[in-house]
RNA sequence: GGGCGAAUACCAGAGUGGCCAAAUGGGGCAGACUGUAAAUCUGCUGGUUUAUACCUUCGGUGGUUCGAAUCCAUCUUCGCCCA
């Protein structure tokens, strides 16, 4: 009996998975597990690119503007959640479903897992913030090196995030947090294949910067104006949003402001580009990529695998 | 026709005799990444496969000087002012 199969569609933002994803999905009446980090929040439609109500309607999402931009989450809360849908979603759908998304750390926390880790309370996160503030990085290295000597030796002691990080995690867990990382790969019940789209970089640059001009002209500026009372909130600390909310703060021009969206925005899929190349199990999809090349790599991976 | 000012690396823009291959910013390129990841952080950006090394650069040419992006002469282009 063959084990279900769980089809990843990535690639940098604008290269065109939610179209490609919607698809396959449809080929093979199964549902769609979206794996982005924005997208999750309900009233950013326009500025995360989010599938279109007619998109939504054609196949089954999950993910999809489900989450309140004060919710706190994750990439471990994401693997716990997907995994406990797609038995279900298996279930309805022949064996099959289809993650799209472009937030490279929650596919990995989905197909590879991610450590097991206590959840801060609010407490500690308090504590080590007000450490931060008050004695600043060198403050929070210092203390890292007794509480945590392993990861003291290899962290980034300029990244500041990542120090907080595992203070906090050190702290809630009552252990140094590099024990609990472990980089084990997890064993899922199910066979992964992935696949990232790869497209010229010109020609996705393009695309991009004509898509934020869309954006614009589809009333992103008034999506981010209802947000804006909620700016610092981290799911608003985000391509886009940030730029607009310099502007209606009156520290950036509009034009500036459009102009960096799509510089930033180019950015990014640089880093996903980044991310994604040195990932030895993804399959390219040389643009523009179709249902029928996923489905035939997806029946070759199978006929190989039942071959063994 | 006369006077003044400017010309610096992909762009903007510092530098005004040696510490200058040349600050800084932008843009570009490359990378890291295991619990807020569209986040956060790093490196490179004249050439020489490596360089505390060498070579070629600061509009052109020619000088002064041990030494010039920096001083002088002259030419070119651009800007402003007077005619």
């Amino acid at each position: 009996m063959t084990r279900p199969m769980l089809i990843v569609i990535t690639g940098p933002t604008a290269s065109g998975k939610t179209s490609l994803s919607i698809d396959v999905a449809r080929r093979l009446g199964c549902e769609i597990i979206s794996a982005d980090s924005r997208q999750l929040f309900a009233d950013l439609p326009i500025g995360t690119a989010a599938p279109t109500p007619a998109e939504l309607a054609a196949v089954p999402h999950h993910f999809i503007g489900s989450l309140a931009l004060t919710d706190y989450y994750s990439a471990a809360q994401f693997e716990t959640d997907a995994l406990g849908l797609l038995p279900d979603i298996f279930e309805r759908s022949g064996g099959y479903a289809v993650v799209c998304g472009g937030s490279m750390m929650y596919v990995d926390a989905l197909v590879n897992g991610i450590d097991n880790m206590p959840t801060i309370s609010p407490e500690v996160r308090t504590k080590v913030a007000r450490l931060a503030e008050e004695q600043g990085r060198e403050g929070l290295l210092a203390l890292l090196e007794i509480t945590d000597p392993d990861y003291y030796a290899e962290v980034d002691r300029q990244n500041t995030k990542r120090i907080v990080h595992a203070l906090e995690i050190s702290m809630q867990a009552g252990v140094p947090y590099s024990t609990l990382r472990t980089g084990t790969k997890a064993e899922r019940p199910f066979d992964i294949i992935k696949f990232a789209i790869d497209m010229p970089r010109q020609e996705l640059f393009e695309r991009i910067n004509r898509r934020v001009d869309l954006m614009i002209a589809d009333g992103f500026v008034d999506e981010a104006k209802s947000v804006y009372h909620l700016r610092h909130v981290n799911s608003l600390n985000t391509v886009g949003y940030k730029e607009l909310f310099a502007y209606f703060d009156g520290t950036m021009d509009f034009d500036t402001a459009v102009a960096r969206i799509k510089k930033n925005t180019r950015v990014y899929a640089k880093k996903q580009m980044t991310w994604l190349k040195r990932d030895p199990s993804v399959i390219w999809l040389k643009s523009p990529a179709t249902a029928e090349d996923v489905l035939s790599h997806t029946a070759n991976y199978r006929a190989d695998y039942t071959k063994d």
